[in-house]
RNA sequence: CGGGGCGUAGCGCAGACCGGUAGCGCACCGCGUUCGGGGCGCGGGGGUCGGAGGUUCAAAUCCUCUCGCCCCGACCA
């Protein structure tokens, strides 16, 4: 393609409007454009990107057995109503009316339309087992869309859906999904990481989460350096302390102590000179309409809600307001403790079992306690794992500590269950004639987030560096001067290379060189083959990688060979 | 939704406190010159100052309301 012909609008300054660097670059290099907040539209050269990575996705799944369809973005409320997700979903989904006066929603995922498909269509075990994907806009009314494409309101989705007649073979979809994502961000020439993920809106049984190992990630993960262990910190679980509290013979009396202003654990530690480690805090979280119930936690250690929110049951679960602190306690937010504290729920982090000593709120304004323990000052309800776990736990797979990386969701697998199955009917007889609900999983991959997550990995301050498996071009030419021998051997190698089905891109516009280069490094084409007067009278061309700033001199004539060659290993290592 | 910030030419910004008929850089158009890392000269086009209302002889500027966008927290591919 040449690019004084194409729509590649790229920029010389940084917009306002993006902070995040695949967000800025991505504008920056002319892929896509803002039409609302969290809507873009992808210009020719991100399309280019999304279209390499589908592609990928789409010879790994019909690899791994999936069969491509295409369902419909428009849904009935009726189908969503059957699973309860239409009141269930919330705001995220967004709702619409046709002239009748009828509910419909945009598909945020397709659940529940495609296991109406299997329904209707699946009555036997013979026809099963069945997986069907498509990639499609989906369509979620996000709290807070942000970074571009990273979190859009409107983005482009890989959903598979797999329906089996038993767990067994349901595990082996899952396995086969499993692994087909696996190549498919090897393929994409990215650093990423499969973790344990808990199953959230979607809900099922088990499920992991694609990482794709970026500092910008929003989402914070733990692994084992020596094991495969590795988990989204919220799911990760938490293994109990060993070390068990002091017998009570050696333990010292309570006591109370004066801590003006100390409403936070800095604060608190710092006043009494202690470690955080020896304060236990205590939440207070409203779980029902006239019910809190109060969660103790190290003063070190970061609660984890939704750990909590599995072990009552509940959808949701927020703080209890300062009023309602204030009510319960008698004392203004920072002074809460267990000791003494009713009528409420009582539950507490395994942590809290190991120590002994400890500091506590004391339910009055600008009081602690000191020298706690329990059961001998206070009674816990419940004992469970309620903390995010965090670098230095014990991992549990090995006697190694667990560290924490950052990272980007591009993947997400679950093992779904019969949860839609039995709620839709969706039923098949088996070789018994007995009615058995099918067994699902579902299979996501954020398409556009891929390209984004792409950019956070591969980039350096001139702009991206893209994988070759997903570079929008694989070789661009820059003739930096503008002699007609330069301009001849420039059309003479676009046409060669085109010839070799090499997807290049020649810089043919009328600009200086500084500018092409710029632009160029900007957008990311992994090789860049720069012909001017200089390099012309020695007859060779220059040849850039564009990734490690490596530059070959080869002489015009080995410039189509060299590059077929170099595309094909980089192809096919994913790089 | 809570907290913070911003809407002035395609992009980046100044002007606003102190009201007086809108400016700079880049980009764009023309001519010339230049040509291996965002050249230079001359000439030129382009703005309902996010929107509505108000105060005033006069509003980008002051007041009220509103819409949009970005960033930080609760959701998720």
């Amino acid at each position: 393609m040449r690019l004084s012909q194409s729509f590649i609008p790229t920029m010389r300054q940084d917009p306002g409007e993006a902070e995040v660097t695949s967000h800025r670059l991505m504008l920056r290099a002319g892929m896509i454009r803002k039409v609302a907040a969290g809507i873009y539209s992808y210009l020719p050269l991100g399309l280019r990107v999304i279209r390499k990575i589908e592609a990928i996705v789409r010879e790994e799944m019909n690899r791994a057995g999936a069969q491509e369809l295409l369902l419909p973005i428009l849904s009935p409320a009726e189908l969503w109503k059957e699973t309860g997700r239409w009141d269930f979903y919330g705001k995220e989904l967004i709702r619409l009316h046709d002239r009748h006066e009828r509910d419909f929603c945009l598909g945020p995922t397709h659940e529940e339309v495609v296991t109406d498909l299997c329904r209707r269509e699946v009555s036997s075990y013979r026809q099963l087992p069945l997986t069907l994907y498509q990639i499609q806009t989906k369509f979620r009314d996000e709290i807070r869309p942000r970074f571009g494409l990273m979190r859009g309101r409107e983005f482009i989705m890989k959903d598979a859906y797999s329906f089996d007649r038993d767990e067994a073979s349901s595990q082996h979809n899952y396995q086969q999904m499993y692994d087909a994502y696996c190549r498919i961000f090897s393929r994409t020439g990215l650093r990423f990481r499969p973790v344990e993920a808990d199953t959230g809106l979607i809900g099922g049984i088990s499920s992991h989460e694609f990482m794709v190992l970026a500092d910008t990630g929003e989402e914070l993960i733990v692994f084992d350096p020596d094991s495969a262990y590795a988990a989204n910190v919220e799911r990760a679980e938490v293994v109990p302390p060993p070390t068990p509290a002091s017998a009570p013979e050696n333990v010292s009396p309570l006591e109370k102590v004066s801590t003006p202003n100390a409403k936070s654990v800095e604060d608190l530690c710092a006043l009494l000179k202690v470690d955080a480690n020896r304060v236990v805090k205590t939440l207070l979280y409203q779980t029902g309409e006239n019910e809190i119930t109060a969660v103790l936690i190290r003063g070190d250690h970061q609660a984890n809600e939704i750990k909590i929110k599995r072990f009552l049951g509940l959808h949701d679960l927020t703080l209890a307001s300062p009023e309602t602190v204030e009510r319960i306690t008698n004392a203004p937010v920072g002074f809460v403790g267990p000791v003494g504290l009713s009528p409420v729920r009582l539950l507490a982090d395994h942590a809290i079992g190991a120590l002994s000593d400890f500091i506590v709120g004391g339910n009055e304004t600008d009081v602690h306690l000191i020298n706690v323990n329990s059961p001998r000052d206070f009674a816990v309800d419940d004992w469970g794992d309620f903390r995010q776990a965090q670098a230095g736990d014990l991992s549990p797979n090995s006697d190694s500590r667990l560290q924490t990386a950052r990272g980007i969701e591009v993947g997400h697998v679950f093992m779904l269950g019969t949860k839609y199955s039995e709620k839709m009917g969706s039923t098949f007889l088996d070789a018994e004639g007995q009615s058995q609900p099918a067994i699902m999983g579902c299979y996501g991959i954020g398409v556009s987030r891929t390209a984004a997550a792409a950019v956070e990995q591969n980039h350096d301050e001139k702009g991206i560096c893209w994988p070759m498996p997903i570079a929008p071009f694989q070789v661009q030419i820059l003739p930096v001067t503008s002699s007609d021998a330069v301009r001849q051997a420039a059309e003479q190698l676009y046409h060669e290379l085109g010839q070799e089905n090499i997807e290049v891109l020649l810089d043919d516009r009328n600009e200086r060189g500084g500018v092409k280069f710029n632009d160029a490094d900007m957008i990311g084409t992994p090789y860049h083959i720069i012909i001017g007067d200089k390099s012309l009278a020695n007859n060779t061309l220059e040849i850039k990688d564009r990734k490690t700033g490596e530059k070959v001199h080869i002489s015009p004539d080995k410039v189509t060979a060299w590059i077929k060659e170099a595309v094909t290993r980089k192809l096919e290592i994913g790089a």
